[in-house]
DNA sequence: CCTTGCATTAATCAATTCAG
DNA sequence: CTGAATTGATTAATGCAAGG
């Protein structure tokens, strides 16, 4: 732009110095004829001496000038071409790198448009991404060896949170050591995961505002009193959750929460049966929508992004009246293994421990590392029988030792556990027999157990149950219909298609 | 019936130290 | 040097309270 101004500016001085040149040139013309008198006199002699001078000033000038703007341009060519270098690499990091520049066409009212708002991130290059995880890496060493330094002062602060109930809260001091102990632990971990039941003793005797930032996951399902000690010891509040989920269950009597309302002049929303932290939120979030039903929704989400199809179309039909949007349109893997047996403790049927055992190890045998699957089931005696049978089996195949006890350790356990988490394959181990049927009642009851089971899986879902008995029960039975074969591995493992 | 977290105790395992 | 004893750490088992 400069570059074009100052150009222009030489042409319009060049312009006029040349009209200056054409005025000279036509006196000295005039001049150029000389009177008798001035003959004599040579007056006229000298002014065109003087004025020949000028004119040869004039040309040298319009010279110089022609020459710098010829200077100018190849500098404007040079910068051009710069430019277009630079284009070009931005260009390709967008086709490379996945950048995207939110252009006039990113903000299109059109639905193509729109699930591309939804599934891209813009300003964002893969590169980029990538230097934020090392940079994080990094963070985490410098922030490893800050703790091993100064492990004496740590290992006290620990041993305190391990005792911390014995101190005596009405003593200001001991309050201090408190506040000074956890201020210790929240820099070990900053990110500190817990439950509201559990914030009441975790954080007993911690004042106001003492946590920065709360963060509330699954919100849909807590009362809005459930989290009034998180928030009230918090600063600022982040709540996801989701509100298509099932409400949470009020205990208190209805006549009661009527009292409740009317004593404090309290408004319907913020206690009302099925009100829950997150329409609360919702209610306080200025940014958001009105679904079908009439309902606010605070800045809604609307791209389901962990799992594959087949789960994603179960988890879809019975939990979100197939509202939700898959954003990797791929398809995963999943089946029943049709395996019964007599339930040995509580809901605890051996036959499907021994056959997720077998599973396991073909998938260590296949890859020689720790898999990424999760075994999850509804019932804890059924947790801790394939706790027990798995880590034996396994041991007995010789899978190296810690391959063993980290996988038994974390990735066997209830739906209650791993909600919130993920992994590649899960297997979803129902475990009951006829005379526990009642068990098997609960556990689909609502959907929201069969829900997060199945949607911890991102790539394969094998049910491990039942299939005559358990198919023909609500929730059940949308696994049944979607999964991609029964496998009945008593008879040679003879498949067939549903 | 079912779950969770928390506290306590028993059991198991690995590493280190010690006696002969 | 070798086997036994000690120690420290983790894991399993159990009971309890709170809650659906």
């Amino acid at each position: 732009m400069l570059l074009e101004a100052e150009q222009e500016k030489l042409v319009l001085k060049t312009a006029h110095y040349k009209q200056q040149k054409r005025l000279l040139e036509r006196e000295f013309h005039t001049l150029s004829k000389p009177t008798f008198f001035q003959r004599i006199f040579h007056t006229k002699r000298n002014k065109l001496l003087q004025m020949e001078d000028q004119l040869q000033k004039i040309t040298m000038k319009i010279k110089n000038e022609e020459k710098e703007w010829d200077l100018l341009q190849m500098r404007s060519n040079q910068i051009r071409m710069e430019l277009k270098k630079y284009r070009d690499s931005i260009n390709n990091k967008c086709k490379n790198q996945g950048l995207v520049i939110p252009d006039d066409n990113y903000w299109t009212n059109s639905q193509s448009a729109y699930e591309y708002r939804q599934l891209h991130t813009p300003w964002l290059t893969d590169e980029l991404n990538f230097e934020r995880g090392l940079l994080f890496l990094k963070g985490m060493k410098v922030h490893k060896l800050f703790l091993i330094f100064n492990y004496k002062a740590i290992k006290s602060s620990l041993r305190l949170l391990n005792y911390r109930s014995k101190l005596d809260l009405n003593q200001t001091e001991h309050r201090m050591w408190l506040q000074h102990m956890w201020g210790v632990i929240h820099l070990i971990t900053p990110v500190i995961s817990t439950t509201f039941a559990s914030v009441r003793t975790m954080y007993k005797g911690v004042g106001r505002d003492f946590i920065r930032y709360l963060f509330i996951d699954e919100a849909g399902q807590a009362t809005p009193q459930q989290a009034a000690g998180a928030l009230w010891r918090s600063q600022k509040v982040v709540v996801v959750g989701d509100p298509i989920q099932i409400e949470p269950v009020v205990t208190i009597d209805r006549t009661i929460l009527g009292d409740i309302k009317k004593f404090y002049g309290i408004e319907d929303r913020f206690i009302e049966i099925g009100s829950s932290v997150q329409s609360l939120a919702d209610a306080a979030n200025p940014f958001g929508m009105y679904n079908n039903k009439g309902q606010w929704i605070g800045i809604p989400l609307w791209v389901h992004r962990r799992c594959l199809n087949p789960m994603f179309t179960i988890a879809n039909q019975i939990a979100y009246d197939n509202k939700m949007v898959l954003a990797i349109k791929k398809q995963g893997k999943s089946e029943w293994f049709d395996c019964k047996g007599v339930a040995v403790n509580k809901q605890f049927v051996k036959e499907q421990a021994d056959l997720v055992a077998e599973e396991i190890y073909q998938k260590w045998e296949n890859t020689l590392n720790a898999p990424d699957l999760y075994v999850i089931t509804p019932f804890t005696a059924v947790k801790d029988g394939l706790r027990k049978t798995i880590k034996k089996r396994l041991a007995e195949l010789n899978v190296p030792k810690k391959i063993v006890n980290d996988l038994t350790r974390s990735s066997i356990g209830t739906t209650h556990t791993f909600q919130g988490k993920e992994a590649d394959t899960v297997y979803f181990v129902v475990g009951t027999d006829q005379n526990s049927d009642g068990a098997a009642n609960w556990s689909c009851s609502k959907p929201n157990l069969i829900n997060v089971a199945v949607t911890r899986a991102k790539k394969e879902f094998y049910i491990v149950g039942d299939y005559d008995r358990l198919s023909k029960k609500q929730n059940y039975k949308s696994i049944a219909e979607n999964v991609d074969q029964v496998i009945r591995p008593n008879t040679n493992r003879s498949t067939f298609h549903v």
